[in-house]
DNA sequence: TTGTACGCGTTATCAA
DNA sequence: TTGATAACGCGTACAA
């Protein structure tokens, strides 16, 4: 059944069936009506691939997802999808590993789905960097600032992350830690890592607390990632009295790792994490975190592309504020703690 | 950048080229080597519009995801989306509400997007029943078998609820306790949730516990919704010793309620789970609970739909095997806890 | 082993 | 207001 059989049936041509079915203008009232009477007969829907490949585009947005274990991305994610649904665009997911170069997952979806707009959800700029250049069409990286980079059909909208971890390390020095680890992405690589270190780095220098990259452990940002990353912590640095996660499902993972050890959270060690995932105020002790407003992120994004996709204004990037929530998992130091003196032995 | 761009600079037909992509035999080594490295020098990708109107298949598989706070979807459909990735398969994601009509939103995509088959992720028997007739292609649904719909193009992929709920509620009782309370997805509407009181029912009659509605609460398998419905099970019968919570985002909702009436987990109260999801060994107490086989249920799904695709084999139904997890959220009843005594008077 | 040429179903252009 | 026709990019008989 195509729209050629359609034009038979109904005595138009081709044509007159396409503009009807696109309501385009220039139809008689008639030819409408006995257009849609023969489509609705026989339950006909247009091939959306052959019209894709005529207009040389797909309705859809692609969406690439660096990382599936993030909860924060798993709720932008589904905000992202309620937002788009609304517009009548498809919703193409596409989950990449960690350690995948997304940008070059994006050009062959470009290539074969050509999708009108691209969200990343997370990203590397080393990647984007090095091939970015090839796709065309507009653009939004969450999480990860792109004003660097200069592209002009990519925005981004982040929260400020290097303030972000800042507020994490002066909470826990005005509890009285100094001894603090941090459980981190990979610096060199994310963006995100980067800033928020360099936001721990900032706190430390002006507490003239040494930052001393032996109290630093790399991870992803998974529960088991959190896990293992906390026990190599344990491992190089059995002093700490705080950490700085910086993801929750990292500092999930290191509570867990802590207790494996027979230590107490926040007693014996305070935690705190990053991105506020809703989660975190069901657990015990509730995890004290910095809240990014994913809401938020969500609807700013699908803003900037649907704009760049109707060709309004210019790339943009945005910074989305973010509260610090102060749960139970970071309490003031004890100095004089029994257990503080008996590690010390 | 098409096929025929591809020809002229490598000095072969745009045949050829065709053939090299598509990994057909007759080819000369040469030939594959020089356009294979065109190909690749110039990031080139077949535009699968044009592919598959010419193989009059379609866009991909949708995926139709009900209710988007289940942690175990999730991580089923990363599964999903990995297993799909290999096959060249494009993934169409859409999440409805858990009180939104699933089957009707097939329909939709059906139409517009022509998917080549559908998984359900979640369904309520009463959509299928009412709307799935109009549906064509292969589909499967996940979580809720669908052998009595009867469907010629609709296969299943279950665990045995009843049977696992059963599992939970004679581990409950094994340990001591016949107050038990049940938090669970609505019964009427929900399959799986209906076979899972199912079991509890049976495992009840078994030990001649009375199967009492004013211990059951229905709520959606949310973190918020299992905390407030535990609240209303603590007001209705604040005698219960122990709750079986038919999903784990649920428990651990559930698990919070109860803390912030000031009692513990799982001294006074005991609680079991379902689903398995990761996060539930990473929790204090350790989450007892089922674990569903997410893996093998998306791995099934895939291969069913796949053959169903290529117009192998008729419907099937299966069930894949669950283990029960003995975490440390459910312990044995102590009956004479000074908290009971307290509660009595 | 390779290339030419046609058709998949749609939309856009132009002429009627 | 309509209809004929030429693309869109690919796969595949068929011919070479």
């Amino acid at each position: 059944m195509t729209i050629k059989d359609i034009a038979r049936e109904s005595g138009y041509g081709a044509a007159t069936v396409s503009r009807v079915l696109n309501g385009q203008p220039n139809v008689s009232e008639e030819a409408k009506n006995k257009i849609m009477d023969v489509v609705r007969r026989n339950n006909f829907h247009v091939n959306s691939n052959a019209r894709r490949l005529k207009q040389h585009s797909s309705t859809g947005i692609a969406v690439v997802v660096k990382g599936s274990k993030n909860m924060l991305f798993s709720s932008i994610l589904e905000r992202l999808q309620s937002l788009l649904a609304k517009t009548g665009y498809a919703f193409l997911i596409n989950y990449v590993d960690e350690s995948a170069d997304e940008v070059l997952e994006a050009l062959r979806i470009c290539g074969e789905l050509r999708p009108e707009g691209i969200i990343f959800l997370g990203g590397d700029h080393e990647n984007f960097k090095r091939s970015f250049g090839g796709i065309g069409v507009p653009c939004v990286l969450l999480t990860s600032s792109a004003k660097e980079l200069g592209f002009p059909n990519l925005s981004s909208v982040t929260t400020d992350d290097a303030f972000a971890a800042e507020c994490a390390i002066d909470h826990l020095v005005s509890l009285g830690h100094r001894n603090i680890g941090i459980l981190g992405g990979y610096v060199e690589k994310s963006y995100p890592a980067a800033r928020r270190y360099m936001g721990c780095v900032r706190a430390f220098e002006r507490y003239s607390i040494p930052a001393d990259r032996s109290r630093v452990v790399a991870s992803k940002f998974s529960l088991t990632d959190g896990y293992s990353a906390m026990e190599r912590l344990l491992d190089k640095r059995p002093d700490i009295t705080a950490v700085f996660a910086m993801s929750d499902v990292t500092a999930i993972g290191a509570i867990r790792a802590i207790r494996d050890r027979g230590l107490r959270v926040p007693e014996d060690i305070s935690v705190i994490g990053f991105d506020g995932i809703e989660l975190g105020s069901y657990l015990t002790p509730k995890l004290t975190t910095v809240r990014q407003d994913g809401e938020a992120i969500a609807a700013r994004s699908v803003s900037l592309l649907l704009d760049a996709i109707r060709g309004e204004g210019g790339p943009a990037h945005e910074v989305i504020p973010f509260r610090f929530f102060v749960g139970e998992s970071a309490k003031p130091l004890e100095l004089e703690s029994p257990l503080l003196s008996e590690r010390a032995d």
